[in-house]
DNA sequence: TTGTATGCGTTATCAA
DNA sequence: TTGATAACGCATACAA
C-alpha cells in the first residue's frame, strides 16, 4: 500500500508520534530529528493522508460551496465563476480545499449539503445566494454549523455572518445617475423577486425616484424569470406603454445583454433611444455593444471575504457575527446618454 | 459529540457491525433487525461519517475537478460553469461529491492536485483542459491515478481516457460553411496555441481552405492571448491588410464577443462587412448582437460523459481506455452573410 | 525531547 | 443471522 507515517518512522528510527509531530512542526522536537525525519519522508515520497488526519482531528479542512439550484438558470451567470475564484483564493491561502454542492433541484441540494456537513466532509459552507425563507439556511442555523452567506439573509440578518454589497445604495446611485442625465421615465428590470439582491436593488431604485420627485409606476417594474424570452416580453411590454421609459435600471449584466439583444431586434438604439445602467460589471459589460455602464460590485472580493470569514468562524466558533459590506462603484461606459432628453 | 454507529447499536440492542451492515443493506441481515436498526437511526438522527468510511474503505467517493490556471483568464468563459454542471449531474447520480482545485498559478494547482490525490481526498480527477506538455498529466499517468481529460491529450492519446469533440471536423465544417457562402478570404482567430483545442480547430480550418482551393495565408492566422486588448490588436491588423478577410472563424464565443465589440468600435458591420462563425454555442452566442452563428459542442455532455467515465474507471481500474467523441452541430444565426460577396 | 497507547467512526474478517 | 475484533492512518494524552 501507500507509504504511511509508520514507514517513515521506521526509516528514521523514531516513533510514529514523532513523525506526526514533525509534520505539525512541533517545537518540542529537536532540529536534528526533524531533519532526519524529513529526509526519510523525502526518500519514501511520503504524503500525509488527509482522510486519516480529518478523522483524528475531527476537522476536514474543506469548505463547502452551495450553489443556487440550477433550475434557476443563474449558473450561466459569470457572477459564479468569479465569486468562486475569490473563495478559491482565500481557501488556498489558508490551505482549505473546496467542495461543491451537486444536484439540480433545491431539495437535492438541500439533502446533499446536509450530508456533506453531517458526514464531516466539510467544516462549513458558503451560500452563494440568499433568498426568502430558505430552508437550508434555517437548518444550518438551528444545527449551528458554521456558514456564511453571500448576500443579505432574509431573516435575522444580525445573527448570520454575511458578505454583501450595499445594494440599496448602489441601485439608488445608479438610478440617480440616470436622473442626473435628465431621465424622468426610468424603468426597473430585475431578477426573481425571491432573491434578496433583487429586492434591495428595487428598493434603492424606488428611493431614488422618490427623492427626485419622480412618480413610481407599477408598470415600470419588471421581473424576469430569465433572459432571452423574459427580456423580450418585458421590453415589448415596456415599449408598448403609452409613455415608454427612456432609461432602464437592469439588475444584472447578463440580463442587460438579453435586453440589449431584444432592443436591437426591435430597432431601438442604445443609448440614443434608451439608456441602460446595469449591475455586476462582469466581463460582459465590457464586451457588449455598446459597452454597458454597470455597477461594479467587486464579485471576487465578495467571495474572498466570505471564505476568510468562514475560515475564522470555523477556527473559532464563538467569533462574533459579522456583516461585511463590499464597496461598489459605478463604471461609466456607453450605454447611457441624455440625448433622448434633448 | 455526534451520534455514531455505536450509539445506534446500543439503542437497537445490536452490535456496531450489525448497524454497519444495515447501512450497507446487507442481505445477510434479517428484515426484522433492519427495521429495528433503521428506527434507532431515525430516532437518534444518525448520519454516517464519510470521513471514517473513507478511511476504512480506502475510497473517498469524491471526484476532483482540475481547472486551468486562472492566469489564463479562461475562467471567465461560460464553458466552465457548463462543463461543471455536466460533471455535477453525473456525480450526483452516482453519489460522488465534487472537489475543486484551488490556486492561481500552474505550479500551485499542480501541487494542490497531487496533495488531494495522495492525501486520498479524491479518488480521481477530471482535467478541464488539455495543453501541450502538461506536467500534471504526466504525473497522473506515471502514478496511475484515475483521471479523465476533457479535450485531446497532447501525447499518448491512445493511453488516456478522454472526452472530446471532433474539433478538426467541426472547424472544417464551419469554414466550409463560410466557403459555401462565397467567402474566399477567411481568417482564423484562435486562443492560445498551447491548448490542443486551438490546434485542432486551426487544422480543420486549414483543411477546409485547402479542399476549397483557397490559399493559406499566414497573415490570416491570429492567436489571442485574451479578449479585449488582443481582439483589438488582431482586428486592427487583419483589417489593415492589403486584402482584409471577409469572414472570420473565431475559436470561442467569448472571444467572438470581443471581436464583435472591436469591430463595432471600428464601424465594421457584422454580417454586412464581415461574417463570423464561432464556437461553443454558449448563451453568449444567443445574446450577442448580432446573435452568433456558432458550433454547438454540447459542453454539458462533455462534462457528463467525463464524469461517468471517471467513475467507471475508479470502480474498475482495468477499464479499457476510452475516447468519447461528443457530436457537434453548427447553429446558424445572424453573424454570417454572403452580402459582402455580391 | 521522544515513545507508548488509545481513540477518531467505519468496514471487514473471522467466529459463533 | 449476528457479534467481537482488528484494521484504516493519524493525533495526542500521558509516560518516560
Amino acid at each position: 500500500m501507500n507509504v504511511t507515517i509508520k514507514d517513515v518512522a521506521k526509516r528514521a528510527n523514531v516513533a510514529p508520534s514523532t513523525v506526526s509531530r514533525v509534520i505539525a512542526d512541533s517545537p518540542r522536537i529537536s532540529e536534528k530529528t526533524k531533519r532526519k525525519v524529513r529526509e526519510a519522508m523525502k526518500e519514501l515520497g511520503y504524503h500525509p493522508n488527509f482522510i486519516a488526519r480529518s478523522l483524528a482531528n475531527q476537522s476536514s479542512q474543506v469548505i463547502g460551496i452551495v450553489m443556487p439550484s440550477s433550475t434557476d438558470q443563474a449558473l450561466q451567470n459569470p457572477f459564479f465563476p468569479e465569486v468562486i475564484r475569490g473563495i478559491s483564493k482565500a481557501a488556498h491561502e489558508k490551505k482549505y480545499a473546496l467542495q461543491m454542492s451537486t444536484g439540480e433541484k433545491e431539495s437535492e441540494i438541500y439533502e446533499g449539503v446536509i450530508e456533506m456537513l453531517q458526514g464531516r466532509r466539510v467544516d462549513g459552507v458558503i451560500l452563494l445566494y440568499s433568498r426568502t425563507n430558505d430552508k437550508l439556511m434555517k437548518y444550518l442555523q438551528k444545527n449551528r454549523f458554521p456558514f456564511v452567506v453571500i448576500g443579505k439573509p432574509h431573516q435575522m440578518a444580525e445573527q448570520i455572518t454575511h458578505v454583501d454589497n450595499d445594494n440599496y445604495r448602489a441601485a439608488k446611485e445608479a438610478t440617480q445617475y440616470l436622473v442626473e442625465l435628465g431621465h424622468k421615465r426610468i424603468a426597473f428590470v430585475g431578477g426573481n423577486i425571491s432573491y434578496l439582491v433583487t429586492v434591495d436593488r428595487l428598493l434603492g431604485y424606488e428611493a431614488a425616484l422618490k427623492e427626485a420627485g419622480l412618480p413610481y409606476r407599477q408598470e415600470y417594474i419588471m421581473h424576469e424569470e430569465f433572459l432571452k424570452e423574459g427580456g423580450q416580453e418585458a421590453m415589448k411590454e415596456l415599449l408598448s406603454l403609452r409613455e415608454p421609459p427612456t432609461a432602464l435600471v437592469v439588475a444584472d449584466d447578463l440580463m442587460a445583454l438579453g435586453v440589449l439583444n431584444t432592443l436591437d431586434e426591435m430597432n431601438v438604439r442604445v443609448p440614443e433611444d434608451i439608456s441602460i445602467v446595469s449591475f455586476n460589471n462582469t466581463l460582459l459589460a465590457e464586451l457588449s455593444r455598446p459597452p454597458l455602464t454597470s455597477v461594479d460590485i467587486h464579485i471576487f472580493q465578495l467571495g474572498y471575504e466570505a471564505a476568510k470569514s468562514l475560515i475564522e468562524k470555523i477556527a473559532n466558533p464563538n467569533e462574533p457575527v459579522k456583516r461585511i459590506i463590499i464597496p461598489h462603484q459605478l463604471m461609466k461606459r456607453f450605454s447611457c446618454d441624455d440625448d433622448q432628453m434633448k
